[in-house]
DNA sequence: CCGGATCCTCCTGGATACTG
DNA sequence: CAGTATCCAGGAGGATCCGG
């Protein structure tokens, strides 16, 4: 009460910077995309997104699987097995992302315009 | 028309890894919110953002404005004034962070517990 | 009051090699 | 096949000082 601050976003949406951390990764697009595509294992996951090395690739699926929006299932089988799956969470959330794209499709046209003007005169 | 490999998110959504690179920084979701609250000095950005360095809010509000989502408005006296404030692209900006707010306002007790059962167990 | 320039530190993430 | 362990370089960002 003593201070006249506004609220900050962090104030009155604790939780918006907390999502942005979630989403807002080469990565985790990257692997939320691909499996939203249908289930699929480590290796193919890692030739379809391409370039990620194997470190990032187990730590990205590590923390979607902690954060409840991706599945884990392992067959214990020889050689090893391993499916991963979007959880229904997950796929609420790929659909924030279909959001982000949208305003980027109706948008990012006038933020590359913006951009060579300031880079012109600038 | 050789590789059989879905397409990955970035060649259907080109934009939306940039995008996301536009918002997905602390300061920038912090400094659009302000601004959203209606045009804002310098000093005053620094003190309601709280505790962000100067080097940051300056870097932040260049990036802001070489997109095109800020305006800054520079006025020739002594000492200097200089005032930021939300273009109307930045506006609609906004709306989509809005759109995340939703969603964890909806479902971020979800993810942690899904956290403390990952937390629990492993 | 609004920054620019510099230094310095920490963390992220790639490369590589190894294992059940 | 599906990871783990280790090393290392580059960049992000805070602290500080200076300048118009």
């Amino acid at each position: 009460m003593q201070r006249q601050q506004p609220t900050t976003l962090f104030d009155s949406h604790p939780y918006l910077r907390q999502t942005l951390d979630l989403v807002a990764d080469k990565w985790v697009v990257a692997a939320l995309y691909i499996l939203s595509h249908g289930t699929k294992r480590y290796g193919e996951l890692q030739r379809e997104i391409g370039d990620i090395s194997q470190r990032m690739l187990t730590r990205t699926l590590r923390d979607l699987e902690r954060n409840g929006l991706v599945d884990r299932k392992v067959y214990p089988v020889v050689p090893p097995m391993v499916e991963y799956s979007l959880t229904p969470l997950g796929q609420t959330l790929n659909q924030v992302l279909k959001c982000l794209c949208d305003w980027s499709t109706a948008n990012f046209a006038a933020v590359e315009a913006a951009r060579s003007r300031y880079d012109k005169i600038g």
